[in-house]
DNA sequence: TATGAATGAGCATTCATTCAT
DNA sequence: AATGAATGAATGCTCATTCAT
């Protein structure tokens, strides 16, 4: 018998590899070769777990999508300009899944099957953020659902693009700048600020 | 005695098709050819004016970022939450320049030379901002400057991904809800509303 | 104590596998991983009785050599043209081997392991024949036995290429054609044509 | 203006370039790199006339269907033992040609695309051959168009296999046994034997 | 005996770039 | 100025083969 793997694991730590890779090269340069020696193995064994290099892709994306996700469920609860700096690029780790998922909205723009992984993730975000507002009181959920949205990833373009001019307090700044009012303006307020 | 050809008239068109080529094939998947058949020439007749293959990208660029630049200044003056409306993806024009400009973010990520570009337009865009909203007595301008832009760029984002689903009703509630309360809350009234 | 098996009938397994994934996937793509799951081995353990690829089609080639030789002494005595068609593609069965047979014609013209087993092949084909025609009283047996092999040959090419223009009736007219007027020129009656 | 060049020509010697690998390094193993060598260009420049492997395997596929048919419209109104004779590998051309065709066989045998430029080849050869016999008042015509046939490519396939042991003459006699009795038993007379 | 993980060579294909005309 | 022929580097992918277990 062979050495027993677990697939679903390997596929894990390839995703990892393949974010890791994509954040070093540049999703338009990435190479397979990239993904396979920042897993320590060789291209033959990446398309083994995953066939190609597309699924590669989609398996990076997925990787920060999954992320995404979870920061916000970790998050749940906290009071919402802290909880938009957690979700925000604020550490190196943070910092990299950001950037390689900003990569992967001009992959969306033209590859359908990116488009509907954005679509999805969205959703999912929207639906948990409109029902969290609601049973918060808030008027207009769901309008308010996608202020915050487009508030956070647009300080996340400026942070990616601009790590040095962006430092946590300007980033606070303008997460209470863009939050704040509009909360208090749909009858929410934020625990103690 | 050759054809005379303005060689600045050449490459604007040049930049237009190549936004045209990107649109339609993806930054990441553009080929030389593409923007050549785009501009009805020949690859070799596209690297004539333009170098190479970056220097076509960053013409490219160059021309939403104007574009842009354009519709700030064409705006000056409107209401807010009008002139948001007016810079986001509202028309088959400026849909198309969103969808190729945040393209050009993925790439701003990974390369410095359009990194570069980016801070250099955003810094533009951002002492603009700034100096109306401090010329219209606002308090914290930068802030709410560096606010206003993130929600545009962040709503922009949403509209190129899910265009069927982001029509100007859903656009115009969303930067309602973000700038009204923002300005409001920094001592700013607009026009009418 | 390891399983134990027989490893001449594991080998004759393969090659009856390998045949049938000739077949389906033709002789220029087929993969060992084809032929294992022909057989729901692996490839490892194709690998195991037959060492290498080329063994593998070299298997294949046997099997179906042997196939057409013992079809020739099985149908011994019979009619000359009944023979012929017992000998070509007549069934579902026979049509596979010569469809296999027919691929391993084109390696023969370029790789001599092969060229040497056709040439093999046909030696006893031949000597068969003759040996026969002669023992039945024929002039030329050489010439009429290559004569007779070379228009089954032949016949077999149109109907492995289109099986559905090549029915059993045209099959049988060619056939009679070619050989009965040979045979009678050699001094040759068939039985009761 | 660039050289120009005459694309049609350009693809027929690339045909050329492409029989010639192809009997050297046999259609299995042959790569685009030797059918670019055999025409002492890049494989860029092969894939820029023919677009790609598949493409220079039809050529090469056509290039010999082709000279098969002009061989049998040259050699219209001769003796059919000596046409059938120039027809088959009588000279080191002809004896490529058929080693290439030979090798075809077996692609036809599972790729559809070349099955049916067989069915064509035959079929255009068969009504060409047909109709000369019932100009020439044979019986049963298109029997003996298809027994002709099969008759010289079974001989092909021999002649390919073992050109050392099939000189002219055993060709010679083996037409003749098949091609005499044949053609006398449906009223035909050949010229003068 | 048998598995299947992992390797690595081989190859088609794509495409930016060069350059003769 | 413009063409398009030709190059050659780059890379994804396939697959036979090896080997630890």
């Amino acid at each position: 018998m062979p050495k027993q793997v677990d697939h679903d694991q390997r596929r894990s730590q390839l995703a990892d590899a393949a974010v890791a890779a994509i954040d070093v090269h540049g999703l338009d340069s990435v190479r397979l070769v990239d993904v396979a020696r920042e897993a320590r193995l060789t291209t033959g064994a990446v398309v083994h777990y995953l066939n190609n290099k597309d699924d590669v892709l989609l398996a990076a994306f997925d990787r920060v999508g999954l992320r995404n996700a979870e920061r916000l469920e970790e998050t749940r609860g906290m009071d919402p300009v802290d909880r938009a700096l957690a979700y925000l690029p604020n550490n190196d780790e943070t910092a990299r899944e950001w950037r390689v998922f900003l990569q992967f909205w001009g992959r969306g723009v033209s590859d359908p099957a990116f488009r509907e992984r954005h679509r999805a993730g969205y959703e999912a975000l929207s639906d948990t953020l409109r029902q969290e507002l609601a049973e918060a009181g808030a008027q207009d959920a769901a309008v308010v659902a996608d202020a915050m949205i487009a508030g956070v990833d647009g300080i996340a373009v400026r942070v990616a693009m601009e790590p040095d001019a962006w430092d946590l307090d300007r980033m606070r700044k303008t997460v209470g700048a863009l939050l704040l009012p509009l909360l208090a303006a749909h009858q929410l307020t934020t625990p103690q600020s």
